[in-house]
DNA sequence: GGGCAAAGTATACGAATGTATACTTTGTGG
DNA sequence: CCACAAAGTATACATTCGTATACTTTGCCC
């Protein structure tokens, strides 16, 4: 009872039958998943190999090396652009309902944010991630505002999500995860107001 | 014939005689500065002891482990309380301006943020850094501030000073390298007025 | 239906890791 | 002056890392 009717181009494929293009992306997909939770030089290729279902060689086969493999995770993860789109006027409140509610101590978001936070004390990873912050974050969010010096603001407001990921969901601090998070949210809200509101002038 | 005198590569770390406190207290500060430089997994204790003129011996001899050297690293590190003392109401541009300061691109402050983001990959070194941090540094912040929620509006302070430090001095961003300092300390401090400021109504 | 390239695996290598065990050097007190 | 403990070193061990080379298995097409 070998009924094999193998999809090409199925999303989720279970038992995968030798399909390079399948294959290669579940490594991608891996390869995301363990940069994010242990950042660059805690994942091994061998781990991320054996959750792709597959042995260690074929992520050099597919990628060329493990630091290639990161780069194209790193498009990947950022690729979703969930950037919320809507009136500037509410960018400050959907970027801080966002920022807090992904945050939240249940919630375990595979997030970009996260990738470049674990990966960034390797100075080659660093720039990898910075580049891909700058190419698929940064020039989105800084066309939404208006005024001058969009892109220090846009970069200044990046430095906040990206601490309060960092003391929410790497370091744990224990202030920030027993938040309110609707107070929270008004106080995260409040902060991005001063960088990015239309100066009222 | 004295033709020895090479090795001591330190910073000050002139001709030591057998002397255990000294030689403890060389290795200690070489571990600021490796873990400052690269994080706690990308530090070799090869390296450290090297740095500080020993054998890696000596490291496990007098700190037991890495993670406990780890850990009075960080007590190190965060001890030398800069924490601008003044009245209250100059807090936030006080902060701002001395973290504008540090992150100048000229600057090499061996910060313990840049300890604390670039060791917060491994969980392990990320609790005992959460854990300095809350000792040395949240604690006395939260006691200037007045109002309400004074550990949570600290928290969220540290968040935007460790995300300045990622931007600025981990990843490298471009505008926030390139940005005019004062203007970039005016909009740090506002944004940090609207948390840790007296609410004035 | 049989070959043949593509897909995937096995093995190995050299370097680096933290640290345990055993050794050597040296300052100092009796 | 000289032993003896303290200070410091040398060597080794067991892993783990990324990846290179050589091998085996499989789907597909003529």
């Amino acid at each position: 009872m070998e009924t094999e009717p193998p999809p090409t181009s199925g999303p989720s494929a279970a038992k995968r039958p030798r399909n390079a293009a399948a294959t290669r992306e579940a490594i991608l997909r891996s390869a995301v998943e363990a940069f994010t939770r242990v950042g660059y030089d805690g994942a091994g290729v061998r781990d991320i190999a054996k959750a792709a279902g597959v042995t260690a060689m074929l992520v050099n086969r597919y990628f060329g090396s493990k630091e290639q493999l990161f780069t194209e995770a790193v498009d990947v993860s950022f690729a979703p652009r969930t950037v919320v789109t809507g009136d500037p006027a509410a960018l400050s409140r959907d970027i801080a309902a966002a920022l807090v509610e992904r945050t939240a101590p249940e919630a375990d978001h595979l997030s970009p944010f996260l990738l470049m936070l674990r990966s960034a004390p390797n100075p080659r990873t660093a720039e990898i991630a910075r580049a891909g912050i700058e190419r698929h974050v940064e020039r989105e969010l800084a066309a939404m505002l208006t005024g001058e010096h969009t892109d220090e603001r846009t970069a200044l407001a990046l430095s906040v999500i990206a601490g309060v990921w960092l003391m929410r969901k790497v370091l744990g601090n224990t202030a920030l995860i027993e938040a309110d998070p609707e107070r929270l949210t008004r106080q995260v809200e409040a902060m991005l107001r001063v960088l990015l509101d239309p100066e009222s002038d």
